[in-house]
DNA sequence: GACAAGGGGACGTCTAGATGAGCTTGTATG
DNA sequence: CATACAAGCTCATCTAGACGTCCCCTTGTC
C-alpha cells in the first residue's frame, strides 16, 4: 500500500497528515463496524509514538468516523444516513431500503391544546386540542433522531391509543386512510435542547439538525401532521433533489 | 478557595475531576473573554503533570466553555445563550436565494490538483487541475456564509481571473455562456472548522450548516461546479418547497 | 454442563522531558 | 520618531515509558 509518508518537515503536525491518512483509508476501504488494527501496530506503521496516534484517532472520533471501545478496539461507525426529501419520502421507508434496522419508541403521546406555532402550521385555532406524539427513532440499535408530531386531536381521536411505535404514516394510513403529503420542510441547526442530547446520545457540543415539516392529507390538502424532527447532526445527511 | 482537592484513587480520571473544577470556576467567577491562568501554573495548582492539564482543557474546548489562543492563552468565551435570539434576522432563505444574495468577497482563487471528493463529484481524474474559489458573502455588513467552489480547470480557463465578487452563477453564464442547473444538495452540519468561525465571526461552538451541491451545465449534463458552503446557523434557515 | 479463574489483547490515564511556533512587548538602532 | 530585532511568555507537538482497566476467550474444576 502507500508510504505512510507522513513527514514532520512538511509544516503540517503528523497527528494531521495521519487522520487523514487513516480517513482516506477508512473510506476507501472498511465497512461500518470493521475495526481498525491496534494502536500499537498503527503507531508502529507511521513510525509515531503511540501518543501520537491516539491523538489522530482522537480527531476522527471527534469526527464521528470512528468510535473507541475500551478493551475492544477502535471500530468504524456508520457514515451519515442519508435521508431524501421528497413528496413521499418516509423515514422507515428510506433507512430499510438503505439495508438498515429501525426502531421506533413512543416517548410521549398526549393530548394538549395548540400553542402559536403548531395553531398557524395545522391551521387551527390556537388553543386547539392537538395530539403531540413524541418519537425516538433508531437505526442499527443507534439513537438517530428524536421527532414531535402534532396532529389536530379530532382527526385523529381515539385511533392514536393503540400507536406503539413504526412507520407514522404507514399508521394513519392504514388506520385512517388518509395519504399524506410533504408540503415543505424548513432546515435549521442548533445545539441541542432540553433532553435532546441525552436521548441521542451526544455531547451537548453536537450540533443537531432540525426540520420543520408539514404533511397534509394529499386529497383534500388539509394539514394533518406538523412535526419537528432532531437528527444527530453526525449521523444523518439531508439529500434535497430537484 | 478550593483545596484542588483532585484526587487519583477516587476512580474518576484527574483530567475529569479538573476540567470540572475549572469549569464551575469559570462560571461562577469568569467574564466572557476573561483568560485562564496559564498552562504550567495551573499544572503546578492541581499537582499534575502539564499534559493531564491540557488534557483537562482540551474537553473545556471541546465543549465550547473556552478557546485556546497560540501564543496568548486560554479564554472564557461567551456562553451560547447570548447569540439565540434575533429579532428581523429571520431571514428564510432559499437554498438558491442563499447562492445569490450577495456583497460576496473573494477569499481565494487558486488552481490545485483535484482530492479525491472533488474528482468524484466533478467526475475528474484524482489530480486533475481545479479552480478553487473561496468568496464569503454577507447580508447587511454581516457575514452569513463562506463557500469553497470547484470547477475543472480546462472547463473555466483563465477567465476567472477577472472574477472579483457577485454572483457566480451569473459571471459562469455571461463569461463562459453556461447555465448552470443544481443537480442535488446534501445539507449536513458541523461544528466550524479551520477558519471558518472566525471568517463567520461565530464562536467555535455554534454550529453551521453545511451544504454540498453539484451544479451542472443545463444541456450537457456534465458537472461544472461543486460547492462547499458554510452557513451561520443562527441567520440561515434552509427551505425546501416541494 | 456450568461456573470460576486466569491470560492476553486493547484502550485509558499519567508522568517526564524536549523542542517548536505564534504573539506581545520592550529595547536598541538607524 | 520609527523600525527592527530580541526576549520571554504562551500554547502546540512529539517522544519515551509505565501502569491501570476493561473485555473476551480459554482453561480447568466441580
Amino acid at each position: 500500500m502507500s508510504l505512510y509518508a507522513v513527514d514532520l518537515s512538511s509544516g503540517i503536525p503528523l497527528y494531521r497528515q495521519i487522520s487523514q491518512a487513516i480517513e482516506e483509508e477508512v473510506r476507501k476501504h472498511y465497512k461500518p463496524g470493521a475495526q481498525l488494527s491496534p494502536e500499537p501496530v498503527l503507531a508502529e506503521r507511521f513510525s509515531v509514538n503511540r501518543h501520537t496516534l491516539r491523538h489522530a484517532i482522537d480527531e476522527l472520533v471527534n469526527s464521528g468516523l470512528v468510535e473507541r471501545r475500551r478493551g475492544l478496539g477502535v471500530f468504524v461507525l456508520d457514515g451519515p444516513h442519508n435521508y431524501g426529501i421528497h413528496k413521499h419520502t418516509r423515514f422507515t421507508k428510506s433507512l430499510e431500503a438503505a439495508g438498515n434496522t429501525t426502531e421506533s419508541v413512543v416517548l410521549r403521546k398526549l393530548i394538549i391544546p395548540a400553542g402559536g406555532g403548531v395553531a398557524r402550521r395545522l391551521e387551527l385555532g390556537e388553543g386547539a386540542e392537538v395530539l403531540w406524539v413524541e418519537t425516538l427513532r433508531k437505526a442499527n440499535e443507534r439513537p438517530f433522531s428524536v421527532v414531535s408530531h402534532f396532529m389536530p386531536a379530532e382527526l385523529v381521536g381515539q385511533v392514536f391509543a393503540e400507536y406503539e411505535g413504526g412507520s407514522l404514516h404507514d399508521f394513519i394510513a392504514d388506520r385512517l386512510g388518509i395519504e399524506l403529503e410533504r408540503q415543505y420542510s424548513l432546515i435549521s441547526t442548533r445545539l441541542p435542547q432540553g433532553d435532546d442530547a441525552t436521548l441521542l446520545a451526544i455531547p451537548r457540543h453536537q450540533p443537531i439538525l432540525r426540520i420543520k415539516s408539514v404533511n397534509a392529507n394529499s386529497v383534500t390538502r388539509r394539514p394533518v401532521e406538523y412535526a419537528l424532527g432532531r437528527l444527530r447532526g453526525d449521523r444523518v445527511e439531508l439529500e434535497v433533489k430537484l
